[in-house]
DNA sequence: TTGATAATATACTGATCTGTCTGTCTTGTC
DNA sequence: GACAAGACAGACAGATCAGTATATTATCAA
């Protein structure tokens, strides 16, 4: 194995751990244990857990952007019809046996500060789920498309909460409703 | 100081420290230092950390309920209008300095199993915040006033998570305005 | 084959974690 | 004032935490 495939792994089994038993539940030697990497090793790649929290999230982020995109792309063609198909692909998502919630909404919760690197990018993840709205929401010829993208967030972002605490798997559906109403109001 | 004062001084220090740093990230000690309580007194009255864990969190599902129907009640009076004074209340918690989002999705953020009773109280408190729209929106006349919920719902957590994530405090304000137009869409 | 590189296992810091134990001191009550 | 209950401080257990050091083994190119 090369070191930068020693390095994705790591990442990737670093990426699982978090996600599913959090980022201060989850101790390096666990990560290590699971992935068979040396704790040497790991220590070689990144200068600290917090910066193997932040090579995890950047991979999240990435992934999870490609894969609603590309979901997205395949469910619809128009714009308008592809800020509904948002709320399908969530559907699936939460769906996943593996769901427990949004990465990044847990690590914010996980690292209060807005001045911590870890919340920072969480935030920043949001911001590119909320540039490609605003991409869809200009195109489907909305009046003010920075307003419905503000509403369209809440109800992604309300529909991410509502399945991971409540465990209501039917909140994206919800969801998608809610936002036929607000599309409509905003484009007439 | 008597035995049930110092027990409510114990969880009020706990509620503030786990709010503002987190559960995992809030060791025993530094509760005690800051309550300054004996460790032998915590466990007298706290089985283990977890049970002060949920203690607190009653402690703030009683006060934020009570905070917030006292607010909207006085905010408003028709249910409908009563409706919209819960994104005018949110919007006064975003803007409160020690304002560190919901503990009740930072819990559930944390504690990720739906069986953990941590995670249960979470959504049990969610699930009386729901009661309480219900009963609004069944009193403003909604034609489906648990259809009206589950969409309020959705952008009463996307505006909590929103604020908390990205820092937007406006949040609370967009949220509103997306209430009132599926309120009008639910009502007429 | 040789030499360099890199990953390995293991042991070790020193701190911190939850939870237990002991013995002293304060408090309230009769 | 005597007594009992409860809270105190502080040491301790045993585990785990992040991170470092060392010495051995595997890999691979010249």
């Amino acid at each position: 194995m090369t070191a930068s495939a020693r390095r994705d792994h790591l990442v990737e089994t670093a990426l699982k751990l978090f996600s599913r038993d959090g980022y201060h539940a989850t101790g390096i030697d666990k990560i290590l244990a699971e992935s068979g990497v040396a704790k040497m090793t790991l220590y070689k790649h990144f200068e600290s857990k917090d910066a193997l929290i932040l090579a995890a999230l950047r991979l999240r982020d990435e992934r999870f952007r490609d894969w609603l995109t590309g979901d997205v792309e395949r469910r619809a063609r128009a714009p308008r019809a592809r800020l509904l198909a948002i709320f399908e692909a969530l559907e699936d998502w939460f769906a996943e046996d593996t769901f427990s919630g949004c990465s990044f909404i847990n690590a914010a919760a996980e690292f209060a500060d807005p001045d911590n690197p870890i919340h920072a990018a969480a935030a920043e993840h949001k911001a590119l789920i909320a540039a490609y709205v605003r991409d869809l929401a200009a195109g489907a010829g909305a009046s003010d498309p920075e307003e419905l993208t503000r509403r369209l967030e809440l109800l992604i972002e309300g529909a991410i909460v509502v399945a991971q605490v409540s465990g209501h798997k039917g909140a994206a559906d919800a969801a998608g409703r809610a936002a036929a109403v607000l599309i409509a109001d905003a484009i007439g």
